[in-house]
DNA sequence: TTCGCAGATTATGTATACAAGACTGTTGAC
DNA sequence: GTCAACAGTCTTGTATACATAATCTGCGAA
């Protein structure tokens, strides 16, 4: 990883932006992010233009970059693609696992258990992705993969906001029990299945994702 | 379209590579890009920097840009991916296309049906890119049909290779035929099994598309 | 008071200059 | 004769300077 200056930035701000430390709709400012991170404006620059080729960010013409904000209804529909992708990862997952897949599928699957155990949702929350990238690399699909990983990365804010919901770490880890099962019998159908219903938006936890979305625009909002 | 100078040479070079201009790992230099197009090597950077980001081209630190090259695996892997998402297009679209779109994938389909019959295989193809640009458009999934535009473009130039198979097009527009009536039946099992099958590089075809993709580079190649 | 216009100001887009790493070609040693 | 090391050249990465479009402010008129 020999990271060039424009590199770091890239990770930098996208990650600034994942954290909500740029808010949606907040105007990234060149000279200020130039400053910020004590380069010229060049470097800040291109790194906004990989961020607004892969969506993060909005570069109107003239007019500078914005925090993209893709309101309740594309993050909806985000949801609903993941989901079938995933669904496809699990469904070539079960058919192509080896015993490497399989073990790493076990052995994070049981990092989720003990860290829902604890009750730490910050730290099931990583393992938690763990997880899904073990199903994503099972998949044995290069190109799959990296689609799936580059939603999932888009996806990761809002994520964090349903694991607030009541419950939600208790049951998603009953979901990966049955998702882990139907990978390691080579059920391919379950495996889409599960894994679509895992990850899909649907009934209460739409409603939910919204409220929490509002929460977290007034939280950022109010000084 | 208040087309900035980058925006415009992104367009270009992207096109470039589409149509074989620069041909798979070709290195992109940047002072001979900037010469060609009239421009100062700064815009020509940015626009790299957004097919790198897109994953067109690939950006070595510190030793320059090149066309990547996806390989046979990668393509097939590509058009997977493409079949997943497209069958989801088709089973949405088959719940919730208008009169609108009910209308257009009628006209696109006829269209495709004329080229077809003129045996034009450019104008086929033209048409056939409204045709799937209309199913997108009828699941009403704005990011669903951003993904699926995205990843035809990439698939551009391999989908033409693959008309070029003998009676290709033919069987093409029966399978249309098949889609247009799953979808406007609102049969979405059918619509998204049939979409599927429509773009899956299956059987004989993967071989069809190798050789295509062999004989493209020979003739690339020489003189 | 509010709307509109014009100048000033600021920020973006592009060009150029400079620094530093990578490639090439030659020379020398084994 | 082959391999390695070094120097030179070339190309990329970053900084800075300049041009131009957009925004902002202030003044005037309705």
């Amino acid at each position: 990883m020999t990271s060039n200056t424009f590199h770091k930035l890239r990770d930098e701000i996208e990650n600034g932006i994942i954290t909500g430390e740029f808010s949606p709709g907040e105007r990234l400012d060149e000279v200020q992010l130039a400053t910020r991170f004590g380069v010229s404006r060049t470097p800040i620059r291109e790194a906004l233009m990989q961020l607004s080729a892969i969506g993060l960010v909005e570069a109107r013409p003239r007019r500078g970059a914005v925090v993209v904000d893709p309101g309740p209804n594309r993050i909806y529909e985000m949801f609903e693609v993941m989901a079938e992708l995933e669904g496809m990862a699990g469904a070539m997952a079960a058919r192509r696992h080896t015993e490497q897949d399989r073990a790493a599928l076990l052995a994070s699957h049981e990092r989720c258990e003990l860290s829902a155990a604890s009750e730490d949702t910050d730290s099931y929350y990583y393992d938690n992705e763990v997880f899904h990238h073990a199903i994503y690399a099972a998949s044995h699909s290069t190109f799959l993969a990296e689609q799936c990983a580059a939603l999932h990365r888009r996806l990761r804010p809002y994520r964090r906001l349903q694991l607030r919901v009541r419950n939600r770490v208790k049951v998603s880890i009953g979901e990966h029990a049955g998702i882990i099962q139907a990978i390691l019998d080579g059920d391919e159908a379950a495996a889409r299945q599960r894994l679509r219903d895992h990850i899909a938006v649907q009934g209460d936890r739409f409603s939910d994702l919204v409220s929490n979305l509002s929460r977290r625009d007034k939280t950022a909002r109010s000084p």
